[in-house]
DNA sequence: TTTGAAATGTTATAATATAACATTTAGAAA
DNA sequence: TTTCTAAATGTTATATTATAACATTTCAAA
């Protein structure tokens, strides 16, 4: 079973989104140390971005955004993007074509999301047992998994409350 | 568990395309019948043509084929999609912009995917425990599943084999 | 047979992503 | 410190995927 911890959640009242941004970034910094890649100011701001909002932002909508410092294109915005995806510092969202900060303080890793359709609030699983159904599943169909994609839509806790009270 | 049926498994080499073809034709028919809905020769053509591949193929792939038979723009083949979508005869698989046949002869309904990385080969789970499995961690967060996006990439039986006689 | 809603055609454009080559920069080597 | 080089970034153009908006056709119910 996952025991998740408080990151794997979606954002409550009392969350300090700014502490929650800091402490990403001296992860992030730590993660590009250890395997020996730059962290960059671009780079940093990209994940700076993406950080942000806590929901999934598109390459576009990064892009606006950098545009306001000073001029940009779309492939500074995709390079930096390619790279934080590499060192698995940030996810992507394939039936979003859109991109969220990575929540996991480790190595490189594929999670699962719940993706909130209300408030696009997002949260990030690495589920044993989604991951464990999968594997059987597909061993059961003698198919060797390289990577997998689970995205999982419909609404976070505070937008079901909302919507029963109506 | 899931009871999978042969048609949920990879083409092995007695499978006979064309009458696969066929009978998914026959049943596409009767789920628009049953739905009130037209199978027009445009839809059908579409339809034939997502099957035809037996691997997931982008809208303009099909465009291209479309235009064999004469003109054809970009919104017709996207509206076809869109119909067979809706009626759950194809699915679109996310992460590869791209479209396949469904293999059910049911209702609408959302499936997992396993596809081939290296023949391109697809095949569709409506795996219980997958599903289970999700259910359990998303209610867990407290979250509300509506949908999800399941998309397995890895090899298939028959290109593991021949990786493995190298 | 008319007629109106559904389907399709047509043109233009939006949204997402990458190719190709030029320039800058940061850090290792001299 | 200066030089040099690989990595990073800038820049321009374009590929790929998808949709908006409006015109025309078709087909089945009245």
């Amino acid at each position: 079973m996952a025991t998740p911890s408080h990151h794997l959640h979606f954002i409550s009242d009392d969350h300090d989104h700014q502490s929650c941004i800091a402490a990403a970034m001296r992860n992030a910094e730590q993660v590009c140390q250890n395997s020996g890649q730059r962290f960059t100011t671009l780079r940093r701001r990209v994940f700076e971005l993406v950080w942000q909002q806590h929901r999934p932002i598109g390459a576009y909508e990064v892009l606006e955004q950098l545009q306001q410092d000073g001029r940009a294109a779309p492939p500074t915005v995709y390079r930096a993007l390619d790279f934080l995806l590499e060192l698995g510092l940030v996810h992507r969202i394939a039936s979003l074509n859109a991109y969220v900060g990575c929540i996991h303080p480790h190595q490189p890793h594929e999670g699962q999301f719940l993706i909130c359709e209300s408030c696009k609030a997002y949260a990030e699983l690495d589920a044993a047992a989604i991951t464990a159904a999968i594997n059987q599943c597909a061993a059961d169909s003698g198919f060797v998994v390289r990577q997998h994609t689970v995205e999982i839509m419909g609404l976070c806790p505070r937008c079901k409350e909302s919507r029963e009270k109506q």
